[in-house]
DNA sequence: AAGAAAATATACCGATCGGTATATAAGCCT
DNA sequence: AGGCTTATATACCGATCGGTATATTTTCTT
């Protein structure tokens, strides 16, 4: 039996509520049932821990969306699995606390380079990913030529980083609801041909 | 010699860095170059600190703003007001570490129901403030009848929150340029008759 | 200047922190 | 079953946590 994977299960929802520095050892001692020693006996620091529980929180509530980005056909199915994605975002993460990226990336930027950095890379191939969407759907035609990639991947991103936040301060997902349909509309009447 | 202004004005930044449950006391002693005595003697504990500090922080990053409202003659100022605020935005708290608000409610969610709260209804009054700003619009005519004033708060402020998240995680000010152009542009598009 | 009052510094408290060394238990091989 | 290896639990480490009691300094009053 994995133990590993066992602790991290356990152990990554209590990072992401508790902080990826405030969580202390007992809190994850408590959320697993297991002792220091089985802990340290899989992972060699907190650190190390608190970073593996970051990556398995992604994998539950980002890569999925990239997957299901790579498999669309073109540009704009692509950004409607984008906004249908953040639709459900809020059920999603909710178990976990919140979305890990504005969790980590809050949380660590004055006090863990380590993992902020990690958490700004993820937001920058975020934002690459959703520029690579719009020129493809530029060369395709399926888009405008005559508007900013750049600008709209930030603009579009922005709204999607902000509706999660006041979906989960406010305990109210109809921020992502509302958010995702204006995304909608911004690609419709702004970036489609 | 007020003291307690001293210690406020050189930990607020400290909290809203290092996190309001996160920050020790020795961060603190180290700030302000004064000993536990004299941070004891002016505050009741860590928390009550904290909280102050969080007011603090508000008073220097969102208050100006409800003020430079308060003051605009009509909906349409008010409205303008609130983008060129947040255009100022990343200077204007880069040196506490970022927004408060952000701060608080992504920190304190699951570790300080007192703080979370704080930050929870002064959110809730941003938004309100907003919606009310959008009826008044109504009301004089400067904005059209047919839209709905909560759901383009929704969409406004998470424009707002998303821009400044992203700003500070990739320290680039930009992403509240082209988020406060989008706002303006959605007023105008949409909004206004 | 002397003494009282207020504010700050120092010294200390038990509890908890992250981490480790050692002891115990569980699984595996033959 | 017996012995070996691996994994988990226990016991303990120094450091730091938030907080307090006391000592010292500063400020105010007269």
């Amino acid at each position: 039996m994995d133990t590993a994977a066992y602790i991290l299960e356990k152990v990554a929802p209590i990072f992401n509520k508790r902080g990826y520095i405030g969580a202390s050892l007992s809190d994850l001692t408590a959320a697993t049932g297991m002792t220091k020693g089985a802990i340290y006996g899989n992972f060699s620091n907190k650190e190390d821990l608190a970073i593996k529980a970051f990556n398995y929180n992604l994998r539950k509530a980002i890569y999925p969306l990239f997957d299901l980005i790579s498999k669309q056909p073109d540009a704009l199915t692509k950004l409607k699995v984008v906004t249908d994605y953040h639709r459900g975002h809020y059920e999603r993460v909710a178990d976990m606390g919140g979305c890990p990226m504005l969790r980590v990336s809050s949380d660590t930027q004055h006090t863990n380079p380590l993992l902020f950095d990690k958490a700004q890379r993820l937001s920058q191939t975020f934002l690459n990913g959703l520029i690579e969407i719009l020129n493809e759907g530029k060369h395709s035609d399926q888009l405008r030529q005559d508007f900013d990639s750049m600008t709209y991947a930030k603009v579009i991103l922005s709204m999607i980083e902000g509706a999660t936040s006041l979906a989960f301060t406010h305990h109210d997902e109809s921020f992502l609801a509302v958010a995702m349909d204006s995304i909608d509309m911004l690609i419709e009447e702004k970036l489609k041909t």
